[in-house]
DNA sequence: GGTCATCCATACCTTCACGGTATCAATGCC
DNA sequence: GGCATTGATACCGTGAAGGTATGGATGACC
């Protein structure tokens, strides 16, 4: 008579989120009644009042901001234990590595390649993910490692290992004024828009500032260009764009110039797992990418 | 289709631990077959064969040790969500702190005498468990802090601040042979049975060794004495005991002596809170007790 | 090697929790 | 004060979960 189950913690995140018992049972995907009663009977089983509710208004009570917070690592784990199950049963099991298409910082084939030679390899899947999605991938079970930059909002939980720093540059239009000059400032650039629709501050946006995951039916959800989109905006003077150095190494483009950015802070790629994985594939990959980025940093 | 419930992942951790389904559903309270057929309904769910079963013999596949690996901090989280949103709607809400009694190395009146002067105090209450206990509590939602020996078997998701180190005696009977020399080595008591009913190792045994939890009906589950048995049966001179020295001194008793052993390790006491506890009591405890730490220990 | 006890699976039944529809009632707005 | 919005209530049907009875396979023992 005690246990929580599944059900009722997601039913109770979606009303919290929305604040809406109408919207919350349409994001559910079910009726509202019954998401009045799961709610009540939640309330009961705790013995605690979560949402104060009239007809015009649903708020949190301390009680709900308390079991808002905690429901949500509580559905990652049970998400996270059945991925993981899943693949562990899988024919031929591999290891699945989260990460951002080409934010390898240009290691990757070496890392595989010497990885394959490991006694304890498993095939690698790649997961390829969207930016800031590796960390979600990885808790949900999705992944066994990702591949990421630090520092990361949340590293609860998880173990990481710095691989290799590098520079970032900008990637601008070749018709910019500013092209014309080899080296430029960060303060040169604020106010220029950004792929992901915000104005460029002068830090030049941490690439982990925007992590919050999917906001409660956030106003503005930040636009998110695949690459494509993202030359073709730049070489219009739409946006500026700042890929690490192996990125724009990767990609010259006619009509997009990189340019250094004297005072633009570097980034540093990582591999993070569950602090819990007690899988030798894992460790040997790690062990591997260490070892190839060292190597990699003293040309 | 997707979401595993609560249900579902107590049931097979019930059977993977006891590797036996009669046994299993007697231990849920509830028929065997129902509890096959959830298994199966599980392992449906996952696409995945979690257990290898023959009328005769049960045994766990690799995505069942996965998935009994991971179900397991789950659940705890379900439960943890649950237990601190129940005490967070309670009217009055309290600090809950999990601790073993006497093991506090003298402390805490004075921590809590000084922390019922800060301004985010709230009320303490203390959960005193059993030896080893302290974490489970924490981790399962029934406390909010714990005072606790350290180091860690594990620490993942936890805080943890070191309070003080202190030496540990020994407790003899007075009739022992031994009494008569006035300091000691590890060796000359290896042999000895401890109040657990292991016998005494040249380490003089850790306090933190014996941790696993409540093992899957461990044939020889570790003798559990309260302290007016250990008394007994140290003065009998069936056991010895390592208490720390803020213990011994709680507890002079004729009939039962303490000597110094040389070699013996030092305990250290620390407090341990969830990584995720944003509560400004916790903070304040934790201040707290390492101020009134750090005085007490330059006398 | 045959008999037997053990133990998981199947068959079948009952109950009740969950979800749906229709409707009420309270509340804020114009 | 009328009205639209929105959460709560009433009522109903379905299905999942649990119970009992029983089958059938397997290892043990004589």
């Amino acid at each position: 008579m005690d246990d929580l189950e599944v059900r009722q913690l997601r039913y109770f995140v979606a009303v919290a989120e929305e604040l809406h018992f109408g919207r919350a049972a349409l994001r559910l995907g079910m009726a509202q009644p019954p998401l009045s009663r799961a709610i009540r009977e939640l309330e009961r089983r705790l013995g605690v009042r979560l949402l104060e509710r009239t007809t015009r208004h649903v708020s949190l009570t301390p009680a709900g901001e308390v079991l808002l917070r905690d429901a949500k690592p509580a559905l990652d784990a049970v998400a996270a234990a059945g991925r993981r199950a899943r693949h562990a049963g899988r024919a031929e099991p591999g290891l699945r590595l989260a990460m951002k298409a080409d934010y390898d910082g240009g290691l990757l084939p070496r890392i595989l390649a010497a990885y394959r030679l490991e006694p304890a390899a498993l095939p690698v899947e790649l997961v390829l993910v969207g930016r800031g999605e590796q960390l979600p991938a990885l808790r949900e079970g999705r992944a066994d490692v990702a591949l990421l930059p630090v520092p990361l909002a949340d590293d609860r939980g998880l173990d990481v290992e710095p691989l290799l720093t590098e520079p970032r540059l900008v990637a601008l239009a070749s018709t910019d004024p500013l092209a014309d000059r080899p080296r430029l400032r960060v303060a040169d650039l604020a106010g220029r828009t950004l792929p992901d629709g915000t104005p460029a501050d002068r830090d030049g946006r941490p690439p982990t500032a925007v992590t919050a995951g999917p906001s409660p039916l956030a106003e503005a959800p930040p636009r998110r260009l695949d690459l494509a989109q993202i030359f073709n905006l730049i070489e219009l003077g739409s946006i500026v764009w700042f890929p690490p150095a192996s990125v724009a190494r990767r990609h010259p483009r006619p009509g997009v110039v990189y340019r250094t950015v004297e005072d633009l802070g570097p980034i540093t790629l990582a591999l993070a797992w569950p602090q819990d994985s007690r899988s030798p594939a894992v460790a040997a990959l790690v062990r591997t990418a260490t070892t190839v980025a060292a190597t990699a940093a003293r040309p």
